[in-house]
DNA sequence: TCTCTAACTGATCAGTAGGTCAATTACGCT
DNA sequence: AGCGTAATTGACCTACTGATCAGTTAGAGA
């Protein structure tokens, strides 16, 4: 039995942290609307209502996991392509560091993939991270226009390569981000194929 | 107001399918948890007790929906490659007859897409379409297994084409299936790949 | 025509969800 | 020491979910 009151030695910013990290966790395996307050209460080890001193609503609690993710997310894929000064360099550069995070802590992909089908289903949930899409859409967009720039993307090709990026990177935080070797033979297929050794086309 | 009893003019068969269909609409845009039995009831024009008519559970009518879009999938898939003989050529045909079956009637692509991530989340759904499952794969790996005895892929890359198809089909059938211009790219883009054609990379 | 059954409604149930709140305890500040 | 506030519980509310079922009506077959 837990006793009643604040519990001694706990400050605010610990609690929060736990509960953001079992949050993403949970959500990341089961999705918004499968996991409960109770259940992540429950893992954090505190009770329901204790969530609403540090999160409005449910949906207010996951948008902080989503902000605090896809921060860490982009952080790390800007400091993976510096340093590469071609495209393709730059694009296996992110591939390579999405797979290392994915070793680290898998609920990070797994994360950012749920929230792709859960804004989806949600749509004032697609509202409130519009933000964060742009945000995701213009980190390739630089990308694809410096790699126009210097001649290695053709111009009338640019959008082509944008919805390509998109559809492989979708693709690898799906349910491949299980399995790691999968997700390492997904990675290699995918720059095999850019470089045209994936398969005879003669 | 609905007369009660049973109504005039109504044959089983008809309102079973009516139900198939409106049901995968719902599923495939919402998901298997925020869909309700009175949402598909509603649309379809009867009330949530009639469903148990025709299907034993929630779960069973999801279940039947899933057979019936599966089997409708890869019948198409099955046609399409007939009369190619090499690999790029069934593939790029695969990808080809998808883009057509979801410009037809995207509720399909798009439930095939709800299938991963539902059954995903629900344990006992992912149990009961392991069967599925194994059928997709076998479609693929029969593929690649030609291929690879026509020479067209190495023998040792062929779990990485394994892995790459997976990767690059979950990612159209997500998200990018909604918008048919952002699809069409992206098709375009996987075909330009395999031919190493999409960016310079000397 | 009479019966049996298929097709449905409407009321209803138990379970559980997100959310609220008064009461309780610990901590920091003066 | 004492007061205000931060942290938390536990009881509770309303809404809604999947599911059940007795009762009602239409049609098919003898």
């Amino acid at each position: 039995m837990k006793r009643l009151g604040r519990p001694p030695d706990t400050s605010s910013v610990q609690t929060r942290d736990r509960i953001l990290v079992v949050a993403r966790e949970m959500f990341s395996v089961h999705g918004y609307e499968i996991t409960t307050n109770r259940d992540i209460a429950t893992a954090v080890g505190i009770t329901p209502g204790a969530l609403y001193h540090y999160f409005g609503s449910k949906l207010a609690l996951y948008l902080a996991v989503h902000g605090d993710t896809q921060s860490q997310v982009y952080e790390q894929f800007t400091k993976a392509i510096i340093g590469h000064d071609t495209f393709i360099g730059q694009f296996e550069a992110v591939l390579d560091i999405a797979y290392e995070m994915n070793m680290e802590d898998a609920s990070v992909a797994r994360f950012i993939g749920a929230v792709r089908v859960d804004s989806g289903r949600h749509p004032d949930m697609a509202a409130a991270l519009s933000t964060h899409v742009r945000q995701r859409e213009r980190f390739f967009a630089v990308m694809i226009d410096l790699g126009v720039k210097r001649g290695e993307i053709a111009k009338e090709n640019r959008l082509v390569v944008q919805a390509y990026l998109l559809t492989v990177l979708m693709g690898l935080t799906d349910a491949v981000s299980g399995d790691h070797e999968l997700q390492k033979r997904a990675i290699q297929g995918i720059k095999m194929a850019m470089r045209g050794q994936l398969v005879k086309t003669s």
